[in-house]
DNA sequence: TCTTAAATGAAAATCGTTTCTCTTTAGAAG
DNA sequence: CTTCTAAAGAGAAACGATTTTCATTTAAGA
């Protein structure tokens, strides 16, 4: 399980470092967005200690090669999760549970399309951030005061 | 042209003062968006002196209020502009010059829709942000150097 | 006009993120 | 299994955008 992160690390060029790894490890036991300073918090105890600086450089890096994804957040605090597919960038999450999920919705490709015709140059790149309640906090908001 | 806008802050329950209705007509101006140290640089001069405070307090107001949309940029730095649609936040940005065209697709419906079905729970909202090249930009890319 | 809640300015505080510099280490080479 | 070197990490300090505080001013309804 560990071997398949090094084998990652190795396309990217990046030392598979102690460090790394278990920032690759944490993301990908998470069904979640999690933030740079919740990661050096969960890890510090692991280590002898680990530096919020590394865990910075470590996310950026992993993001660059599309491991992960960062979470568009309105203001400011980045967020990242590890992603399935290094190239749909596109998720649902759940403003509850705070879940992510991916989604790969098709209308998107119609969407650059349609763009494209509309404004008739060039579309270069597209962010989607779906923001809402996933199946099961919907049902428990539901079951509960519901919220109009 | 002044009266438009107080009607518009009056509905926001919002006192039109000069420096609100300076920052609001500043933007009605702009065809693409700005940061709120651009709009107080422009505007410390029209006045005894505007702070910057207020341009961040006023923008967060008239984007809640739906009057102005905050740009989605990836890191830090909140960008504002005036937009045409309280309800249709989806905006085609040109990354050479910086302008800014509303994006009325309506396969954004299907989107959430679609979302919606295959999360199976409930979609709240979405951002949507194109980036590219406008179609004269796309031009002047496709004139001289034309990068890859 | 009067009155009051809202708005503003200036300075200081916050806080997420980055930079710097020196030390440690992964991993290729021998 | 050592050696060597570029990459990685720690800690502290710097940065810089945004926010808060609080005393003062002002819009606008009574």
């Amino acid at each position: 399980m560990n071997g398949q992160f090094s084998e990652t690390l190795k396309g990217l060029k990046l030392k598979a470092t102690p460090k790394r790894l278990a920032i690759l490890r944490l993301l990908s036991q998470e069904s979640t967005y999690v933030s740079p300073e919740e990661i050096w918090q969960r890890l510090r105890g692991r280590f002898g200690a680990i530096g919020l600086p590394t865990v910075y450089r470590n996310l950026e890096e992993l993001a660059a090669g599309g491991v992960i994804t960062k979470v568009i957040h309105p203001n400011r605090q980045l967020y990242y999760f590890l992603c399935s597919n290094r190239h749909h960038h596109h998720h649902f999450i759940c403003v509850a549970c705070r879940r992510v999920e991916d989604v790969d919705v098709c209308a998107l490709n119609d969407l650059e399309r349609e763009v494209d015709a509309k404004i008739g140059g060039r579309v270069l790149s597209h962010i989607v951030q779906v923001n809402g309640l996933c199946r099961s906090c919907a049902v428990a908001a539901a079951g509960s005061g519901e919220k109009q």
